[in-house]
DNA sequence: GGATTTTGCTTGTTCCAACAACCTTTGTTG
DNA sequence: CAACAAAGGTTGTTGGAACAAGCAAAATCC
């Protein structure tokens, strides 16, 4: 990188400590999301997919209504219909239309499923200790306070 | 909701507070950038676009590379390419070779550009102040010291 | 100073995200 | 109990994200 363009990024100011925590939230997310990425490309499987079969598997052998599991996620999904198409595609879940409420549609994991989910969970347990090694128990316990707090106080 | 299902989230537990903190901070981002995508929408900008915009502005008059863009994008972004497309197609930039290096396409941010960031500086400005009202100066600079220490913690 | 590598960007392609409109089933209300 | 509203999913469509392959210009290397 040149002098000048070194010299243009330390220059560069945030508009408000705000800002600063706003964009260092979003670089930080990103930086950590690649990873999240890098673990579950070779298995084809998105974040977003990756988290409604955690859910399914959390929900057990009822299964889950599609709108349950859009509340549930870790983010936004306007679409779980799809999401849940692809899933099913790759055998991963079932759907069933419930008896009791016609309009619902019930969504469980497959053995296929699970199995899968299994092969992950070692290397996504792994994943943040590496990455977030470098902070002390009690530093972790602030920072999800913070996170928390920002995500409340909106309201 | 029903009990049960209410008790089943209760119950959900955390696989460590790593893990905790990981899936915290993408929930975390992901509610803060809904609320960007709100003021982006209707200028029918994408974050990203947006994001490009702002470094442009703050380059100057004789433009950026496109892979200096990438660099200093908050979020990584493997397609500067079809990004600056939409921007140009959309009149916000112009391109132009490089003289001296004629590899090297420079991108500038057009008048039509200028004047479309003016119009968000402020939404954009109390943006965070909405929704980071909640904490204070030493909490803010607590959360920016653990992201920033998150991010250089891998290596 | 010609072959090779590297850099910077573009193009091809596939899949996913986002918003809206729609359909079916259930609940509600006078 | 018929008309209407609400809930739960599906489908249509457009545009963006991600990875890879390719192309032209510049740097490197005997």
């Amino acid at each position: 990188m040149s002098k000048l363009q070194h010299e243009l990024r330390q220059a560069r100011p945030f508009a408000s400590p705000m800002m600063e925590a706003y964009l260092n939230l979003q670089r930080t997310a990103d930086h950590l999301r690649t990873e999240e990425l890098r673990i579950l490309r070779p298995l084809g499987l998105t974040p977003q997919q990756y988290n409604v079969l955690r859910i399914l598997r959390g929900a057990g052998t009822d299964g889950l209504p599609s709108a349950e599991i859009g509340v549930r996620m870790v983010t936004r999904v306007p679409d779980v219909t799809r999401l849940v198409d692809r899933l099913e595609a790759a055998g991963l879940v079932e759907r069933t239309r419930s008896e009791s409420d016609r309009r619902v549609v019930l969504v469980r994991i497959g053995k296929k499923g699970l199995e899968l989910l299994a092969g992950i969970d070692e290397p996504m347990k792994r994943m943040p200790d590496k990455l977030m090694g470098g902070l002390g128990a009690a530093e972790l316990r602030k920072l999800n306070d913070l996170l928390v707090r920002l995500r409340g106080a909106q309201d």
